[in-house]
DNA sequence: CGACTTTGACCGGCGC
DNA sequence: GCGCCGGTCAAAGTCG
């Protein structure tokens, strides 16, 4: 059944049915450190998108136990030393979750690779100055999907604290969901990491977030204070 | 006043 | 071809 993680220890399990749209769900290769948890969360395992898409459109899949799992491929992190000090910073409760030592070798979703997974990544979205044709353009490539890296924590909040900015830029109500869907995007320049964010039909206490791509810089680092997060790891 | 959130509209993908 | 759905945009509103 669901393997939670609780003082900072991870079991290596997660029911696929947890796995949204995409993904595929990877062992972790090491036990989380959990700094703190301050709100009773309790961590599951982080799932990478990637190499198979799967039907499941809204974390239905019946399985209960570790079909489908798959070796992990990618995290959206550049900083592999510094995924795991997304929770030193700030004194809001964070999440804990990023592995810190896993290569993080770029992976292609099947989308992605049918339509050219090295095609410049860089400007599939951009600002309002954009005309219509542009964003033909941008639709089209926003099938060019990042790694995706999904994981589940119990928490009262809904958007935990990862050490990163994160500006909201929709919120969805998705089918078979009770509740909606909020969508985020970092907020440092040049960074186009996105995360999703949603409570389970099944338990509203559980919140599936979902982050898309790498981030380009270290957390704890905006674009005014990106020389500082050398700081922000040291206690790491 | 700038940064951020909210929310309705729009668009493309996909299944039928 | 049509309709549904998820994802994104962008104007308006809110907050500090």
């Amino acid at each position: 059944m669901q393997a939670y993680m609780e003082g900072g220890q991870l079991s290596a399990c997660l029911p696929s049915f947890l796995v949204p749209d995409h993904y595929a769900a990877f062992p972790l290769p090491l036990p989380l450190q959990l700094p703190s948890q301050p709100n009773n969360k309790l961590f599951q395992m982080p799932f990478v998108v990637g190499q198979e898409e799967t039907e499941n459109h809204g974390g239905m899949l019946s399985s209960d136990h570790c079909g489908g799992l798959y070796p992990l491929p990618a995290l959206p992190f550049v900083s592999s030393s510094g995924a795991a000090a997304a929770t030193a910073c700030g004194g809001k409760p964070t999440a804990g979750f990023m592995p810190s030592t896993i290569g993080a070798e770029e992976v292609c979703t099947s989308v992605t690779t049918k339509l050219g997974c090295n095609e410049s990544n860089s400007a599939w979205w951009k600002g309002s100055a954009a005309t219509m044709a542009e964003r033909g353009k941008m639709k089209v490539r926003r099938k060019m999907r990042e790694p995706r890296f999904c994981f589940q924590t119990r928490s009262d909040v809904d958007v935990l604290d990862d050490g990163y900015k994160w500006r909201k830029y929709g919120q969805k109500v998705v089918k078979n969901s009770l509740h909606p869907r909020s969508y985020f995007r970092c907020t440092h320049s040049n960074c186009r990491v996105k995360k999703r964010v949603e409570r389970l039909s099944t338990d509203c206490r559980m919140v599936m977030t979902t982050y898309e791509g790498r981030h380009t810089h270290s957390p704890c680092s905006d674009d005014a204070s990106s020389a500082d997060h050398t700081d922000c790891f040291s206690s790491f």
